[in-house]
DNA sequence: AAACTGAACGCAAACGCTTGCGCAACAAGA
DNA sequence: TCTTGTTGCGCAAGCGTTTGCGTTCAGTTT
């Protein structure tokens, strides 16, 4: 049926532990004989079996990704670089999109990973208990969500200089009424709509500007979101003439709203986004760019070499650089008073 | 160190084979002795592993999915829902990212698929070389992309009738120089761009309207491509008053190539694309849409109707529905002559 | 009461690799 | 010549499951 290494052990004249060597690059078997089988095995087309493999060896040469959403671009972006550098370290990927509540219960609870990778990176930001699961499988993790996290190696960014070199730049331009559309925190003790709420309020505070609740609404990291979270604001009693949208997929969808209310952007209104999406650039939106493609390939980097040197202490927190695009969604407000 | 089906065994005062009947749902245990062996299993910890079950067993429970580039909306899209399919049925993903040509050499080459997966989901077209090597792993096959090819159940939609609603709505409203930005056709034998191609040929032979090489050019799918190409048409003697571009990014990437040149749209130039990408509303863009996600939904669950009655056949090919979508960047040409 | 069922369970042989150990064979040092 | 190393290779014992077959035993049929 499926050729074995014992049938390349046969055709090449050998025991099977010798082709075993042969093929990994071990020592202890000499040039010719190596030739020698790597010519049978090619010609017989003989993969070794995986399973029995890592049976045998405990070491899978896999790498599990946990992430929310494939589908979503920060998330296929990071998923691609890492599974480049994954790949090109003879690693396979195992996927697990855990978008819905129950899959990513069923994937916690049964851990389906136990036993079948030798590292595990995380797009997602577990809670307390998600974490100590994942520690439980006694591999390297890593993650390129979030805050640092004990038994993790992060690599994120500065969100706290990221929101403020976006909410100066409006105030800097004389933005007063400054809205925000945030991320919704959800379920787990995810921190990054926080850092980057806190510095918005910071910053509002050392201009002089008194913050107003009013200004402020949920977005759900979504387009559609964005849109409703945009609506509400333009229905408070006194609207901003500027927005700060934590993503710029919420942005997208501020920018939409904005349209169907007829107000010009940013003539009338203001906005910067976070991220610089791929189609950013497109829309002419200012936002502050974080290098996503960056974050997974080093996430990935920093998990292959603790597989490596599994003595060396892993770094526990990495931070990127951020910086300010500036395009066409921002402006001065438009001047007040008797038109 | 880690728990196996022995030491569930061994607390549970049963055999090892039991256990392994028991966990697994299949009869020749009674129910209270099922009952207790799952309960010292979950109290254990245990999880059965995963290499140890495929090399007795044979079967992996593991999904291949190639793709070209995670990050581009339309395979992260697909992808997204396949995953979904496949993880409620049970089965983990093996993620092959294969967008350079070197990777998706390596992997065609060395088909590290090979007794990894019970089935494999292609989201990129093989070419003949490739297809038979997917062959020759002996699993079911699928794919979302392309014609149909032997040994493929592929699913996808009607490129002809896509492009033709496209072109012909832009006929419709009065266009006569329509251009296209069509993808690049690539090494591989990529039916996708040929058969819109024809279609925009055809419509444009029924309408009477001669055909103007000069109005077609290449955009790679991408929106730089598109912006590129774009350019490109704008420099000819004549440039056109609308084009259709096979995929939404390309038509994003016009969309900011007409901005640069201080074209209006749709007032100047009418665009079209085709995708339906998420951002596409959020844009205004008139597009064909094609329902995404389903098709990768639909291919998985072809995919594990094969592992369920392996003596079915599988269906060939099959089409899922498409539909012309109205918005914003489309318009009547503007009226010539003297101002 | 004997013979026959079927269900519930254990035994042991795979599955296809990896790897510690042992054994030649040969080279180099004493 | 005899040790001592070194190198190249084979042997065989796992790795943790699954599964065909055999055994036991309670319950049914003659």
């Amino acid at each position: 049926m499926t050729v074995s290494i014992t049938d390349v052990a046969r055709a090449a004249g050998v025991s099977a532990s010798t082709v075993s060597r042969a093929l990994r690059g071990r020592q202890g078997v000499s040039d010719e004989v190596r030739a020698q089988i790597t010519a049978v095995a090619a010609q017989l087309g003989y993969t070794a079996s995986q399973s029995a493999s890592s049976l045998a060896s405990g070491r899978t040469y896999t790498i599990g990704v946990v992430v929310p959403y494939v589908g979503r671009w920060f998330f296929g972006t990071v998923l691609d670089s890492a599974e480049h550098v994954f790949s090109a370290a003879g690693y396979d990927v195992l996927l697990y999109n855990l978008g819905s509540p129950e899959t990513r219960k069923r994937f916690f609870t049964k851990l389906p990973v136990r036993k079948r990778v030798d590292a595990l990176l995380s797009l997602l930001i577990p809670d307390d208990e998600e974490s100590a699961a994942l520690r439980s499988l006694g591999v390297p993790l890593a993650s390129t969500v979030g805050g640092a996290r004990p038994g993790f190696t992060v690599v994120g960014i500065d969100d706290r200089a990221g929101t403020e070199s976006a909410v100066r730049h409006l105030v800097n331009l004389g933005h007063r009424r400054i809205g925000m559309i945030s991320g919704s925190s959800g379920p787990q003790h995810w921190t990054t709509p926080i850092a980057r709420r806190q510095a918005y309020l910071d910053v509002l505070a050392e201009a002089g500007i008194e913050h107003d609740p009013a200004l402020e609404a949920d977005g759900d990291y979504t387009v559609e979101g964005g849109e409703r979270a945009m609506t509400e604001l333009l229905a408070a009693s006194r609207p901003p003439t500027a927005v700060f949208a934590q993503s710029d997929e919420m942005a997208m969808g501020a920018l939409r709203a904005l349209r169907r209310h007829r107000l010009k952007v940013p003539d009338d209104v203001s906005v910067v986004g976070f991220d610089d999406h791929e189609l950013a650039d497109v829309i002419g939106l200012t936002t502050v760019a974080q290098p996503v493609a960056g974050q997974g390939a080093e996430a990935a980097r920093l998990l292959l070499r603790q597989l490596d040197e599994p003595g060396a202490e892993a770094p526990g927190h990495v931070q990127m650089p951020i910086r300010l695009v500036l395009r066409e969604t921002t402006a001065p407000p438009r001047p007040r008073g008797p038109q």
